[in-house]
DNA sequence: GTGAAAGCGCTAACAA
DNA sequence: TTGTTAGCGCTTTCAC
């Protein structure tokens, strides 16, 4: 195998047509001024001299990256891979590179990560907020060379971002209005940090619901964790400590009520029978849990994919695409976990 | 808020501060040459006059781009987002970017990732392989540049590339000798593409348990797929029919475990008494099945804080670092799943 | 310890 | 339709 040392530039490929650099960048950038047959021997003869473009000379020129920075509160979520596949079909179909990070639900973290990303140059952010993100500020940097942000899942207002969403109330109400036609009435809310829309917006409609059907909030039904494994499990202690006892519970997530349902169990807790409980995302968990778990489908590959066409959009033509938040579909999946009345199929 | 529009480069703060450009540059890369109060006084006015580095420029002259490629089989498998969760520990720590990317299990799309990722310049590349990846040719344009690349999980053998794995053979053998114990003789191996090491290996480990215990090997009773909760479920329904039934089950995920699981026990089979199981992985999913699946713990974090180590390892000095297998820990989890004799508390 | 100047490879304004 | 040319901002060799 030969080692080329040095690259090929397009005034190798100049030369070897006898043509000019110029012709050669606009030839190789299907720009409409240069002749087919032109446009079709430089192709051919850059293809063969293994000329390759070179980012960085360009970029230096132009003034942007074809780089699109993610910030995500946690990679290691089904929902945010689901939703980081969706990004990643998109912008790869449009040709931009995508930085991703993390702020490991850390608002400090948060602020290094979009700092970083500024200083890479990302042309535009996605990002889904961390756990307690109390404001805006570390986005100033990007909103005042004009660099856009698209939010999307746990999104806040600000300068007119897009955001793009699932309507959490609603999704929260009618989850909570099916365990109470399930004869539920004292209901268990397992939420995150009210900082973020997707736990205020789902505990709104939990007390909506409770409110429609005259049943009195009670403040020590609402529980607040970080929603993990842990705080699943720390909530069954809880709720085994509890007189009376709740018969249902609806928690912001699966990982949540999974965990809750498996210390409930264990404790000789009949689910659904003496407690129904109700998830939010449909991960594949939600169908190995025995019993299967009742829950809100929510659209993770699709937030993702819109999430970066928005984002497209406002790069390619800053005027177009003012619309200011998308909201998709969700759905609620009822299985065995909260059927107190009726048998489903098992 | 006010727009800038210009950037601001070491032209602008070498004219505030009546000093050279390279003056400037040397200082904010705290070369020793400069003077430790000159270094300070630049360090401060850079600051105040909001100047940031362009990497572009940078990297036109230096021929790198402290970016870093990743070409992972799927972003949303609970293994590979830890082991990326790693990757950007190390390479974030290391000022390095990262540039993701999916071959969705395809050699094709492996070929067009690992072109791209090349295309943009990376430094350095981090792979795991696709599902049918036949040979290493697609690399070769990266080994002409003498871009290093290693290899994580699914590996591969060449030019010396550095490949982080465990040992899965010995891992594929204690599964199966674990089962043996229990009392099977009628062993499923269920696996994916043999091109890939870790299912070749863990196969050959299932191979040499069987022998060492003298049981007879049955063609029938290797069931090779896509490892998807599909062929999980298909799984299931085949061995529903065979005659007779397989006493136990290794399989090298714990997705496709899971999913057989389920699919057995809707049919009245009992897990373990009719049929032990054995997984891969222990993805979270494994606690939560009824009964709990004994399986394969797998450091996917450190595998990926590993690899991202070997590689920067690597590209800071291209002697060091001249390993080329790094082997790291596996363990068998024992729970319910696989116990026909004893009893585990459950 | 600091400065001058050339050039990395590309693009776009302007010229022809 | 094609060519000329001037930089984008940084680094680095060489000079002092």
């Amino acid at each position: 195998m030969v080692k080329s040392s040095r690259e090929v530039t397009i005034y190798d490929v100049a030369k070897a047509l006898n043509l000019s650099p110029s012709t050669i960048s606009r030839a190789l950038k299907d720009h409409p001024h240069i002749r087919k047959e032109t446009k079709k021997k430089i192709r051919t003869v850059a293809g063969e001299m293994g000329y390759r473009h070179n980012k960085f000379a360009s970029n230096l020129r132009q003034k942007y990256t074809n780089t699109i920075g993610v910030v995500v509160p946690r990679l290691n979520s089904h929902f945010m891979a689901t939703a980081l596949t969706g990004i990643e079909k998109i912008t790869s179909e449009y040709g931009y590179g995508l930085i991703i990070s993390q702020s490991q639900e850390s608002w400090r973290k948060e602020i290094s990560c979009i700092s970083t990303l500024f200083n890479s140059r990302v042309d535009g952010l996605l990002i889904s907020l961390a756990f307690d993100t109390k404001n805006m500020n570390h986005f100033d940097i990007l909103f005042k060379k004009d660099i856009p942000v698209v939010f999307f899942d746990r999104v806040a207002d600000c300068h007119g971002c897009v955001s793009i969403i699932i309507d959490n109330y609603k999704a929260g109400y009618e989850a909570t209005s099916h365990l109470i036609e399930q004869g539920c009435r004292k209901i268990i809310y397992l939420g995150g940090n009210m900082l973020r829309n997707v736990y205020s917006e789902r505990y709104r409609g939990y007390r909506q619901a409770l409110d429609e059907n005259k049943i009195d909030f009670d403040q020590n039904m609402v529980i607040i964790s970080d929603m993990s494994v842990q705080a699943g499990t720390e909530t069954a202690r809880k709720i085994l400590r509890m007189k009376p006892k709740p018969d249902g519970i609806f928690t912001a997530n699966d990982t949540t009520a999974v965990a809750t349902i498996v210390e409930l169990e264990k404790a000789g807790i009949k689910i659904p029978e003496e407690i129904a409980v109700v998830g939010f995302n449909n991960e594949p968990i939600s169908q190995v849990i025995q019993p299967n778990l009742t829950t809100i489908d929510y659209p993770a590959r699709e937030i993702g994919e819109i999430a970066a066409t928005s984002l497209i959009a406002k790069l390619k033509d800053s005027q177009t695409a003012n619309l200011s938040t998308i909201v998709l579909k969700h759905n609620l999946i009822v299985r065995q976990s909260s059927l107190k009345n009726n048998n489903a199929d098992s």
